[in-house]
DNA sequence: AAAAAAATTGACAACCTTGTCATTTCCGGG
DNA sequence: CCCGGAAATGACAAGGTTGTCAATTTTTTT
């Protein structure tokens, strides 16, 4: 008795379905790959037949044959908070809808680069995805390209030519943040930077001064703050802006995080927010709501930025597919687009600001 | 004039490794799979010859020959908070020592079934962990037994009989804060419960109970209200509490998020915390942290929770292994263990909570 | 209407590994 | 010194898919 039986749940094969259509099993293979050149009748007899059987393709016998393995990776560094996990759960959102599956690999032991190259061997990803900071690390990215695996960078620090890359306008977003609190009255905020490197570090301070530029207010460097993104930097960015002789009315945390520790400092300290002070945040995650006050902020489409790195990396990869088949006429204008996708941001008002 | 010399990222196969050692690729496979009956002159001299080669399985070959596929997965459902990320990061760190990858799925559309029966077809995966609470969908069970796919249950409403899971002991970790709470003084404290169903639900009401019964104090209906762990349901929970006509001391909210909303409604109507009222959540995650007063609560390892669901899959996958290569004698008694794993949780104090 | 071109389809090999089973080698006992 | 049995090793097939290339059918052109 052979220990073959398999349950209820053994799946049909490429050659069943090709039996069951009368056709034969490359023509079923063509017709899964939307490969051209397959008559429209042949096609709808083998799609009949697939539902009928409920056939899936084998997900390791194609990712033995063809280069593609049907998975998509997502690499990031520091999973911690709102903003992997709402990239994660936008990817597989979005993975889903095209039948691929996510692989989840996190880069923070010693060495990364080998971590990475082992990642990359075993599971032979049709793309991946990263987000910040090792998005921005430049051996990292070699890695990727020397495997000839296709790439998203979410957020980068600064974009490559020739490369897609996703994210929003953290610039205008924070400029934004700006011309707010001065519509309000204000016009000594303090700024409380992030993590130096971080493209939103930089960007985000730029949309600080860009906004004192335009309403012709000088910048006064005693109001920036160095900061990293988390709640202690906020405390004692809070503490160092709230200890000057002349303290702003209004604080500008690079992130909610920050701005919680912010908002800690002023609680602890009887300085009444947003009566005596308004504080502003960066992302609006799960942290911007449950803080007291709620948290004036910039909401990130997070959940879309996976959403979309992974329609683009599918995007790229049928391409690719699609040149790889047409390589006679290599002539041929492949317009692989590339570039930035921006997508829009929300400028959400809470408690935590008022005017003065 | 063989073709060896491949680019550098180009993995070597089992028969360049068998060629380099001089045996035959079958003798190489039994070394990579660590099956018995190899010389440990073969072995050495094959070890050598894959360092050399710096060769890599390849997975897809693996999974198509074998049962095996060296990938576990994460199913869930609720991808928000910390909980499921934590988990998750437990699950990729434990994942990587022992050489698997993780597929992460996010089951929340329609036909849950469909969708995992589609996942599992798809990945032959050699493993399963679940968190709440699909890990408690009988359904979601029952495919997975069908599929034949060993899983561990995280946290699991109902623990069944010879089966893995794995928590903390929630109603041990709320007596404990119970007989904080009393420690301090107070004896007429609130409760706001979680979703209903969730083990956590029952396990840390059950604890709450069972405080005030060590204590003596008789239970009143009154200070127990619904909740659904997050932040409204901890807004709507005091509201109802602090209107009493004699209103409580301290309120326990089932987690942290019903915690914060608990202190946003203090704060929004004038009541002092912890002055006037003690607050205390459960779970330890970023908002204990960054919410003032910072909460008084239990601290639950959930990165470990994850690092020992991956532990428990492999060791009961690589016992399924052996005894399969033992099957002679099928007698030998296999000693497969089953049953919880525990691990501890920890209380920790915050400013949230104050002697009466 | 025949020839040429294009579209459609199929036969077969190859991808890399592991399971089966046969063969060889080694060892202790007669 | 041979024999029997166990240990070590290898030859070969199989797993499900896609790439290659040839064969067949349909359409277009002359």
């Amino acid at each position: 008795m052979k220990s073959t039986a398999k349950s209820s749940a053994a799946s049909s094969t490429i050659i069943d379905v090709a039996n069951e259509a009368g056709v034969s099993m490359k023509t079923v293979s063509r017709v899964i790959n939307r490969e051209p050149n397959v008559a429209a009748q042949t096609r709808d007899r083998v799609l009949e037949a697939i539902n009928r059987l409920g056939y899936q393709r084998n997900v390791f016998a194609r990712g033995l044959r063809a280069e593609r393995s049907l998975f998509l990776g997502l690499m990031y560094q520091n999973p911690k908070g709102d903003y992997p996990a709402g990239v994660l759960h936008g990817a597989l959102a979005q993975c889903r809808r095209h039948g691929y599956h996510l692989a989840v690999e996190v880069l923070d032991g010693d060495d990364i680069i080998k971590h990475a190259e082992r990642f990359l061997t075993q599971t032979r990803l049709d793309g991946v995805l990263t987000t910040p900071p090792i998005c921005d690390n430049e051996k990292i990215l070699a890695t990727l390209a020397q495997f000839n695996v296709p790439y998203v960078r979410i957020s980068p620090y600064q974009p490559h030519a020739d490369e897609r890359f996703i994210g929003i306008d953290d610039r205008a977003a924070a400029r934004e943040v700006m011309s707010y609190l001065m519509s309000i009255g204000h016009s000594r905020i303090g700024f409380i930077g992030g993590i130096p490197g971080h493209a939103a570090t930089k960007e985000r301070l730029g949309g600080y001064r860009d906004g004192l530029e335009a309403a012709g207010i000088a910048i006064d460097k005693a109001l920036i703050t160095d900061g990293n993104f988390d709640f202690m930097s906020g405390v004692e960015g809070a503490q160092k802006l709230l200890s000057l002789s002349e303290p702003p009315t209004a604080i500008f945390a690079s992130n909610d995080e920050a701005a919680a520790g912010v908002l800690s400092y002023a609680h602890e300290h009887g300085v009444s927010v947003p009566d005596d002070l308004s504080v502003c945040g960066f992302d609006g995650g799960t942290i911007s709501n449950v803080v007291w006050p709620r948290l004036t902020t910039v909401m990130q489409p997070i959940r879309r930025l996976g959403e979309q790195a992974v329609e683009a990396l599918i995007e790229a990869e049928q391409d690719r597919a699609q040149t790889g088949r047409e390589k006679n006429q290599a002539a041929a204008g492949n317009a692989r687009e590339t570039g930035p996708i921006i997508l829009p941001h929300n400028l959400v008002i809470g408690g935590s600001t008022a005017a003065i």
